[in-house]
RNA sequence: UAGGGCGUAGCCAAGCGGUAAGGCAGCGGCCUUUGGAGCCGCCAUUCGGAGGUUCGAAUCCUCCCGCCCUAGCCA
């Protein structure tokens, strides 16, 4: 695989030839707040596949300096998703916190070199000083800051007044550290921006050592500098901050990485916001970080995506600084072709309708040869047994078939695969008219699925032996919202409105093909004709569960749903079964 | 421009003065014991717009237009 060239990657060789540096170390710095998301997972390839490429170092660091947001256990989640992604940090876990005694140290340098300061004013008026962005018309200016009053404090004053924060001597929030920079500057983040705030808040890894939390301005660039990162690859957002970091690294004269922002990625039919993710799972419109419906790591990786599939999005869509929005498709397609090469095949119907053979024997059983990866021999073939009564797919019988439709009809052949063509003869129904099952027959001459007298049918069903199936639970996932754009609502409407309430559709009593009766959390398999599916945790012995991770391309199907108009993309073909 | 960024097809994206790669999506066709997979073909006379420089411009210059970010003691 040839190996993407992007403008960070022709960045990182300039520095190389132009000796900046000599050596490249990036990192993925997460905050624990929150589980990690596909935009993560970008980032988390881009910064590992750069430091392999080039035969350098990726650390892993969590960005811990708001304990009131952060715990443990993210800390947890997020280490097994960038594990499960393949990135590799070695021994190189570290944390903001690990560094808080030394950026206490460099914020008294910064205070005796008369460049910072304690200011004693409250959010409220801080805020109001800094400056705001006016609208003029169709422009925006800003108008100068104003200096706190606090500014020209002595340097011995500022020293007692910081050492008496850290001690815990003023309530929360009642002073800050300041940088002192410029309340002229143009851009806002160099307006003598807050290095220091008084929060007694318990960290989930300084316990109550610390009532005094730096920012994650002054935080990050000093932590990408301790750990000798030379590229510290970011977001767009942060943009703006260059220049406040650099300042900081130059006055405190250190190790100097270099930052390059990308555009973040944004999916169709989804979000991709920490906040907006957060929100989902407290309001319950999910069953929780790592629902199947969920764009995070956890999520893609229990609908049953590959971190191979992952790996590749990540490497097709590459990294610009263009704000853009990736087509869902893209990423369903990267697990379609990773999953063709490796899923192996099986037989499992959905949605049953029981068919009776009235010219085969009873009783009499055949094992017929299956093919378990038609892309890969290597796979070999299995043993699925055939009788008399069989289940095949709810939706492959039509009474009155439309144009274009090949499956089974009154008076229609279809071939069963690997077994035999059968004929619809009759559909038997109860007093209400319910379809109850299917009588037809079968040619005996077909056996294998072909017939001798070279004759043709149109379509080959799979099924399932009623004596032999097993039974179990089968969970299908659509999008989990019913618009491109989740977030674009007519004013004053939530985007929650935009939440696909179909977006999970449970069946339960799906006949599965006898070698599905013992499958394991984690496996995939293609269910023929169907899509591919993982095995969900929530198996039991004897009681499988299946996510359906994506369907397969299928367009039958969506020749229906575009007929339907823009309707709903799953419609039961059995309207009294999920009522 | 307050300052910082970004505009190449429906969605992305290559292109780095020599005459618009590639992928996804879409549309035709072939093939098929998965309406899967695979294969073939089509899909930008033009790069946000207008001028200019040049033998030659998506690439260089000028002006204009549009979109995004920033007003947390969040990250």
């Amino acid at each position: 695989m040839d190996a993407p060239r992007d403008f960070i990657r022709e960045i990182i060789v300039e520095d190389l030839r132009s000796g900046r540096f000599d050596r490249v170390h990036t990192r993925f710095p997460p905050e624990p707040n929150a589980y990690l998301h596909i935009g993560h997972a970008q980032a988390i390839l881009l910064n590992y596949g750069i430091a392999q490429e080039f035969g350098g170092k990726f650390n892993l660091r969590f960005d811990d300096t708001n304990p009131e947001k952060e715990s443990a256990a993210y800390v947890e989640a997020i280490k097994r998703d960038v594990r499960w992604l393949g990135a590799d940090w070695e021994d190189r876990e570290f944390y903001a916190s690990d560094y808080f005694e030394q950026l206490y140290r460099w914020a008294e340098d910064l205070i005796r070199k008369g460049k910072a300061y304690v200011c004693d004013l409250s959010p409220e008026e801080l805020s109001r000083q800094r400056g705001q962005l006016i609208r003029d018309g169709d422009r925006v200016i800003t108008p100068p800051g104003m200096e706190s009053p606090y500014r020209n404090r002595s340097v011995e004053e500022n020293l007692d007044l910081f050492r008496r924060m850290r001690a815990g001597e003023f309530p929360e929030g009642s002073r800050t550290l300041r940088a002192k920079i410029d309340m002229a500057h143009p851009n806002i983040n160099m307006r003598d921006p807050v290095l220091y705030r008084i929060v007694y808040a318990h960290h989930h890894r300084t316990g109550d050592a610390w009532c005094i939390y730096p920012t994650y301005d002054w935080a990050h660039g000093q932590s990408d500098s301790i750990e000798r990162i030379t590229h510290s690859i970011c977001t767009l957002e942060f943009e703006n901050h260059r220049p406040l970091y650099d300042w900081f690294l130059d006055q405190l004269g250190v190790h100097h990485p270099r930052q390059i922002e990308f555009a973040r990625l944004n999916l169709t039919y989804t979000v991709t916001s920490k906040r907006l993710l957060l929100r989902l799972v407290e309001e319950g419109h999910v069953r929780g970080w790592d629902d199947p419906r969920m764009p995070t790591i956890a999520g893609i990786r229990r609908r049953g995506y590959t971190p191979e599939a992952i790996a590749d999005f990540a490497r097709r869509i590459g990294v610009s600084k263009a704000e853009s929005i990736r087509e869902i498709e893209l990423l369903e397609h990267c697990v379609r072709e990773d999953l063709n090469r490796r899923a192996p095949r099986r037989m499992a119907v959905l949605e049953p309708l029981r068919v009776v053979l009235t010219n085969y024997p009873e009783g009499k059983v055949e094992w017929f040869d299956a093919v378990n990866n038609p892309e890969d021999p290597a796979a070999g073939t299995r043993k699925v047994p055939f009788s008399r009564v069989l289940y095949i797919e709810r939706e492959d019988y039509m009474d009155a078939p439309p144009p274009g439709f090949f499956r089974l009809a009154p008076g229609r052949e279809v071939r069963l695969r690997y077994a035999y063509f059968i004929r619809c003869e009759r559909a038997v129904r109860d007093e209400g008219g319910n379809l109850l099952e299917l009588h037809c027959t079968y040619d005996p001459a077909t056996r294998g699925g072909n017939a001798p007298d070279g004759r043709k049918v149109k379509a080959t069903l799979h099924w399932v032996s009623a004596a032999h199936a097993v039974e179990g639970e089968v969970r299908l996932y659509d999008r989990l919202f019913k618009v491109p754009d989740p977030l674009d609502v007519p004013k004053g409407e939530d985007w929650i409105t935009n939440v696909n309430p179909n977006s999970l559709v449970v069946l339960t009593g799906c006949k599965l093909e006898p070698s599905l009766g013992n499958v394991q959390p984690g496996e995939r398999f293609q269910f023929e004709r169907k899509g591919y599916f993982c095995v969900d945790p929530d198996t039991k012995p004897g009681a499988p569960v299946f996510n359906r991770t994506v369907t397969l391309r299928d367009p039958w199907a969506k020749a229906q749903i575009k007929a339907r108009g823009a309707g709903m993309r799953y419609e039961s073909p059995n309207s009294d079964r999920n009522a």
